[in-house]
DNA sequence: TATGAATGAGTCTTCATTCAT
DNA sequence: CATGAATGAAGACTCATTCAT
């Protein structure tokens, strides 16, 4: 059973999803979550105010498809392509909300929080990192944090390149995710 | 002397800028612009079908900081840190700006434009990674054109992340820029 | 033929009356006024925001009766009563607004604006009042600005409680109206 | 301590006074009240309704303060200052109030109540004038069930025009008093 | 009695769009 | 081409009222 606020947020994902961010109605919104009218400004005063908790809702799918994605017995270089794997195909999903959320925040004031909703997933990603280099795998020069952003930003714009791509015909994902593996491995001084 | 659409377009850039899509009438756009509030129509059939004009003024400007900076005498490694520098700075003025327009291009049937009105930029990093990968400074294995989107998407995504980061005592903006650089000449397989 | 925002005015008035401010909606007064219902808003930001335009009409009003009523060639006792008549008369059909126009006023600030806009009325009656001074008629101790006001209130006060009263057995417009000429008269000094 | 009715009638006093009717929510008033919502409908079927209990509060306070001002050992002529005196303070303190609750009176079928609420100080003031008309203090032709409202129109009214001067150079509350006492005098046919 | 979250009808308000000048 | 007052459809938002607890 999902609280209200809840509701709302899961609603409006949807509807933003659909319409885009221009034509979502409150009503709309609200029509989707099975709520009054008024009842959506007891939770929040405004459609855009809707977006950091969209935000936050966004990094937690997108690192719950990379965790399933992964499978930690495998070398690191299996689970390197399956965290690139995941967010490729989260991306490819998501990347219309994911622009529209970003813009939306940024907006309005809130885009400093997008650095602290994104905050968990660079941590993974830095943990997942560190582990490689302890173990040796990865360079040793390497700072886990600021690569764990450049990691997820090089990964997710290449994802958005292929959706810009996927009519033309001579492009397609496999080729496109094969060189970015290519450039990351190289980019992160990886032996194995 | 600027035309009316050209006021239009610059005004357009500066109102989108201080207020986001969503806040942004057109009759803020008339108003800064010095025109009268039917002859937006005149030229523009909507709000958001100003978008690619604007997108296109951005990457004019971008690519010409970008040629600015960059001494074709200098040593490719050189140029290289001279083009991560424009696309650095290029890029905390107008970061705000960018994902607006992708944004508003995202949410309407003009997302295609992005490409087109990219692409001169993409040609032109092509074209910088092709002499570098004829003389043999980078390595041979290169697609220069899928590269030269995995580059700029690289670079702008390091310098969205210094911008979020300036008020943050435990990085700057130097630190980040060496990080890019090292992951950059390892991605592309630079020997100099 | 009026322009528009004297239509709003004018409709706005009637509207009131019949209403009330509560109940008052502003497509009420733009469906009377003839116009579209975002015109109210070039005009006047508010619904309440109408008062002090209404007011002003108000008094011109009630001066535009007293005048009519006046026959300048009577004595002053004549014209005395006859000013009293109008003043009634105008109150009984008016007070329910007037006392509106004032809540209104009182309620937004306007509050000051109510001395201005009464200025006219107070102004007249004083020149009324100056002549008699000057002919000898009432007293010489008298202040004519400031009974003006003393006048005003007391009449329009009077004619109110006739107002209230008017369904009681006990009391009649006319023998308040005695009353009151008779308390005027001496509070004037009047000799004739 | 004061009961949950007489908790809502003093809150919505102080709302009403700081902002005026149309903009009093019911919310307002129970915050103010330290009440829930629903606990309104318990004791007042609507906003208005509670305006007649508000205007008993209001005469009850304006007898008391005359009561307490006068002293019944003094000349007839000291009392009606003191009188005056006390109206004048009481109705410089309460004039918005006082013309809210008319209004809201006004703009219902309540207007009756007015007089009703307002009858024991109408009685007070006959009393008082009956005593000074038996003594021989005052003209034997007076009605003194008339003149009491006549009396509290006129010191009102002119109490209120002391407020809307209050800011200016040429007048101050003593003169007008002064003025005020004068006619009062006359109209009353004191003899003393 | 008392509560206060939820409701949704009723209005306000905006603003893209038109068109006579 | 250019104007800007007027429009009114569309949607935001409010707030009195209810009712399960």
């Amino acid at each position: 059973m999902m609280n209200k606020k809840e509701k709302i947020v899961h609603a409006a994902i949807e509807v933003f999803k659909e319409k885009g961010i221009e034509k979502t109605k409150i009503s709309d919104i609200v029509k989707l979550a099975g709520i009054a009218q008024g009842t959506f400004y007891l939770y929040f005063p405004s459609k855009l105010s809707v977006m950091p908790a969209i935000a936050e809702v966004m990094v937690e799918k997108e690192m719950a498809a990379v965790k399933a994605q992964v499978d930690e017995s495998a070398s690191f270089s299996t689970q390197l392509t399956q965290v690139v794997d995941a967010i490729f195909s989260f991306t490819s999903d998501y990347r219309e909300l994911q622009a529209l959320v970003y813009a939306g925040l940024a907006s309005t004031e809130h885009i400093k929080e997008w650095e602290t909703v994104y905050q968990p997933f660079y941590s993974w990603i830095s943990q997942f990192l560190q582990e490689a280099k302890i173990s040796g795998v990865i360079r040793h020069s390497i700072n886990v944090e600021r690569t764990s952003k450049l990691f997820i930003g090089l990964v997710e714009s290449a994802a958005e390149q292929i959706y810009l791509y996927d009519s033309k015909q001579d492009g397609n994902a496999d080729t496109q995710k094969l060189e970015v593996m290519d450039f990351l491995k190289r980019g992160l001084g990886i032996r194995e």
